[in-house]
DNA sequence: ACTCCCGTAACTAGAGAAGTTACGCGATTC
DNA sequence: GAATCGCGTAACTTCTCTAGTTACGGGAGT
């Protein structure tokens, strides 16, 4: 596991759940399937939660279900969901007042912020139902 | 400074040296310039000398030199120099030869593929000469 | 010869993410 | 209503990656 692997884990649960949208399932055991720990599970899923994809349930037989139909989350909810922006302004913010810098810092982040847009709008593209049908 | 301060060093360098693209400037300098240190310069500027954008001389009257002009030089160029690609596959590639895996990493993939052109193609479009007239 | 600057290796230090432990709360079950 | 089970959250520990630093060798000028 490497960096970002918050997003894997989060579509990689995602799929699995497309494919008993009804289905309760604990920390534990998607932590045991995953190869990781509750904890980190429910971090993960938490946001998820706030970003209203899925809702959790306390008590005795608890545990976690979709909060709508598969075929309406995309993996770009599930992107924004976790919020890491993969086209961050790569170039310190630290303007130092300095034009040649602001000049790089303006266009790049430019350029950053329209790659941004390209990616979630493709990943808007696919639902993780889509996921499902293409794995089978 | 944060990740990826390499790209910001490497282009705030090339911007001020596509101001007098003749002259010659050691790493001593260009690090006191950014607030970091001779060797993080020489390790960034060596692969924009690898790639070819760049000429270092040794000796007494050594440094840095544009090894072409500076019209000819895009953010891409640098970019692609230091191999450091922004949308590198996001999901860990131990397939498990799980199909659901598979076909989540696929996807991924792909769309990190395109959208890694869509930047290329992006900081293409902008040289290191526009920089510094933007800037002025 | 001497000096200056690049090239590179090896080590240190710091930031960031994941993994882990621990405990409180609510809901279910009996 | 007492016990149990699972989530929510905080605090701590690793682990990894990057930048920063020190040190030394070699070549090109003077
Ligand atoms: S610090 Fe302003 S351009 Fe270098
Ligand atoms: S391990 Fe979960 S889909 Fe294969």
């Amino acid at each position: 596991m490497k960096r970002n692997s918050r997003l894997s884990l989060a579509l990689h649960t995602l799929s699995h759940m497309a494919h008993a949208p009804d289905s309760l399932r604990k920390s534990a055991d998607i932590a045991a399937h995953a190869g990781t720990n509750p904890v980190v599970v429910r971090r993960v899923l938490g946001n998820l939660r706030q970003a209203g994809l899925l809702v959790s349930e306390a008590g005795h037989s608890g545990g976690w279900r979709l909060a709508r139909p598969p075929q309406e989350i995309t993996l770009a909810d599930v992107y924004l969901a976790l919020d890491e922006r993969l086209a961050a302004p790569q170039i310190d913010d630290t303007a130092h007042g300095c034009s040649v810098e602001h000049a790089l810092y303006d266009r790049v982040s430019k350029v950053m912020a329209e790659v941004e847009q390209t990616l979630i709008q493709k990943l808007s593209e696919t639902t993780i139902l889509e996921i499902r049908d293409s794995a089978d």
